[in-house]
Parts: structure tokens; sequence; C-alpha cells
DNA sequence: CGGTATCCTTTACGATACTG
DNA sequence: CAGTATCGTAAAGGATACCG
């Protein structure tokens, strides 16, 4: 008789990956850079945050913002003046992060350059697939 | 006479976050599941990647392993037999990335829980902006 | 100041079929 | 087995304009 309740671990999918939804919270394009312009300066205003980080425009910094925040990542809180005030900081739950961030930072530092060579010469060997 | 030399750091975007580089080689939504199952299960088929993550498809699956090779974290060995065999192997830089993984998971069992009970409470404020 | 509103492009990802 | 080809979807992001 064959045991029809096993189901190999890939039936529900990536959870098999424990960093799967971490990734998800924290690590995209924006959500990153977001974080740690938070974590390095403090408690902001919308609009240091954006000339700090750059390229973003508002419509998308406004965007993670708003996850970060349900997330419980970040808090946003209103000062009802003239010109409106409205500043974000980073919350205890983000800030357990730092270790992680410095140590991603570190990795960076200690082998960025290793990646790029490897692309170089990936990129060097007319035989490799390319996109 | 001003200075027209100085610019803010926000004008080379966000390489003010030292960290957004490695985000952009590692933590994707597949990259970093497969780099942990060929951390976790040691050198492996294509096949075998593909069931063990379960819901990727083959398409996908290859563009990522192509990446990861450029990027110097896997390595790719065709053997010639019949049916063919290919074999995907992390190399010893993917490897390096093993305690920033492992800190990864513990983050997501120490604090996951918080950040669901964050979005259930964001959620359930009627006043709270929607997408 | 702190956003929204529109519109558009890019990119990842997904479904399905097919091949050396 | 280990992919590739081709289609389509959806989310992220970007450009620009406008508003309380």
């Amino acid at each position: 008789m064959v045991d029809t309740t096993w189901r190999p671990a890939s039936a529900d999918p990536e959870l098999a990956c424990p960093i799967a939804p971490v990734v998800d919270i924290v690590f995209s394009r924006w959500t990153t850079p977001i974080l740690w312009a938070l974590h390095e300066y403090g408690r902001q205003r919308f609009v240091e945050l954006e000339r700090r980080i750059g390229a973003i425009t508002p419509k998308v910094l406004t965007q993670r913002l708003r996850r970060l925040e349900r997330d419980g990542m970040v808090t946003r809180t209103y000062h009802a003046e003239v010109p409106p005030r409205v500043e974000y900081e980073i919350t205890a739950l983000g800030r357990s992060l730092a270790p992680l961030f410095a140590g991603l930072a570190e990795w960076g530092a200690a082998h960025l350059d290793e990646v790029r060579g490897a692309r170089d010469a990936y990129d060097a060997d007319p035989a490799r697939p390319r996109p």
C-alpha cells in the first residue's frame, strides 16, 4: 500500500528556506537604503530621507515607508503645523537588524571585488551564455 | 565665490548605502533559496534543485543559476553522458555568506512573529492608508 | 512640506510546450 | 535530464504633474 500522505518539502514552496520571509520584508532595492538611513542618521523628515537616499522618487519612498510601517520596522509621526512636519524613526524591531546589516556591509567590503572579478571573467568568455 | 564641485551624497544614488550592492547580488525571491539549498545539501543536479526548491520553474531556475555563476557564487559542471548530467555547487565565495544567512535565519525565528503582529495591528485599523 | 495621481517602462516571475 | 522558446501577468520602479 502506498502512503499518499507524504509530501516532498517542495510542496510548500520556498518556505523550505527559512530566510526567504526575511528577505521579503527587508531586502529590496529601496527598503534596505531606507532602513540604513534611518538607522545611521536617526529620526528624519520625509524630505530629509528623500534627499539622503538620492535617486528615489516621492511615490516610491512613500510606498516603501508605508510597508515598513505596516511591518513594524518604522514609525511615522505627523505634526499638524504649517508647513506640515512628518518624522520617521526606526523601531526597536528595525534596530534589531543592525548587526546583520553591519555583517553584510563587511561582507561587501571584503568580497565585492571578487564578485566583480568573476563577472568580468565570465563576460570575457565568448562561449558563456548571454541573456 | 561658490564651490560648484561639492555634491550631496545623494548625487550617486543608493551607493550611500553600503549593503545595497550585496542585496542586488544575493537577495531576491529565488536566489536566496537556491544558495541556501546548495549550501545545506551540497553539490546537486538541476532536477534535484528544482524539486527541492519546489515552486520554481525551470526557466527561472536557469536564469538565477546563470547569474549566480556569473557572480562567482556557484559553479556549473557539465558531464557529457546520456542522459546528460549537470551539477551545481556553491563556491567558497558563496559559502562565505553562510554566517550571515545563519544570522538572518535566527532573526526570522526571533522576530517574524512580531512582524506579523505589527501587520495585523496595522490592518485592523481602518484609518490606515491602504494600497 | 508631504505627499497623490497618472502614465509609462522594466523586470521578475509564471504557464506551457518543446528539444538535443 | 537539462534545459530553451514563447507567451503572458504582475509588481517595482521611474517621470511628471499636481494638491492640501
